[in-house]
DNA sequence: TGCTTATATAAGTCAATGCTAATACACTTG
DNA sequence: CAAGTGTATTAGCATTGACTTATATAAGCA
């Protein structure tokens, strides 16, 4: 499942955002879904479900509670989709303050990646939007 | 429909992609698309309603082409969302400049508006995504 | 005017997704 | 161990959404 496809739905977004602010158990997320959304306690369970299969949260058990982070790896490839469009609304005077960032983000992109990483490629040519080659 | 359905799809985020390099028609997008994802013409229209309803793209006839363009703001609208996160990703020596250009980014959006383009997103359970604060 | 090209819409099919109710699993504690 | 929480899974149903074929609309041109 696609990164854009776990973030079609409001109620992982939200859970996402709930998230933002620190781990949370199942319970405590399901409180607030339940009472926002209005619905079950297996409904959210499979959407934390979904977020979890789709690389969005990491999970840690305790005792009988499970804790929910974010991992924000799926989002930082959503951001990085939206950098084909960010001339849209960037003006000319931020250009260079955003490369830059988008530079160093490279950079520790390569870094970090221990494992073989495509090595000068302008990335993204075009693909990552998920087609069928 | 939510922007990030908008998105879920593969195709429409390739037709954006397409778009981003500029103006584009109707067929010439089709024949990308039929090449790619090998569906029908009546299958990339219904996809390029689906952007054009969802505010994604700008349409002007000619003659009897209709060239599609990109329009940023709904994109921008899922930007601002990942703010919840970028701090995930953002390290502490970024984060002046970020809120700098975030300054900035909310300056020009109220300047923008001077023109009351406020729909408000009345659908979503409760607080679409972003809550009831 | 009628033919052709460019694009959109309609109707119907099929698969995927989100939900509920019921149930299973796993820890904790009496 | 038994009972009680906290959480996940299963099965079945209803809805949604992407697709195809067929057709409509509209502009350009003989």
């Amino acid at each position: 499942m696609h990164a854009f496809d776990v973030l079609g739905d409001p109620v992982r977004r939200r859970i996402l955002e709930l998230l933002a602010d620190g781990e949370m158990s199942s319970g405590a997320v399901c409180a607030v879904i339940q009472e926002e959304f209005g619905i079950t306690q297996p409904a959210v369970s499979q959407h934390l479900k979904v977020l979890r299969e789709g690389g969005f949260t990491t999970v840690r058990p305790e005792g009988t509670r499970r804790l929910y982070a974010v991992n924000a790896e799926p989002l930082r490839e959503v951001d990085g989709w939206l950098d084909h469009f960010r001339r849209f609304w960037t003006p000319p005077l931020m250009a260079l303050e955003t490369e830059l960032a988008r530079g160093r983000r490279e950079q520790r992109r390569r870094a970090r990646s221990a494992e073989p990483q495509e090595p000068p490629e302008s990335h993204e040519p075009h693909g990552e939007t998920g087609r069928p080659s």
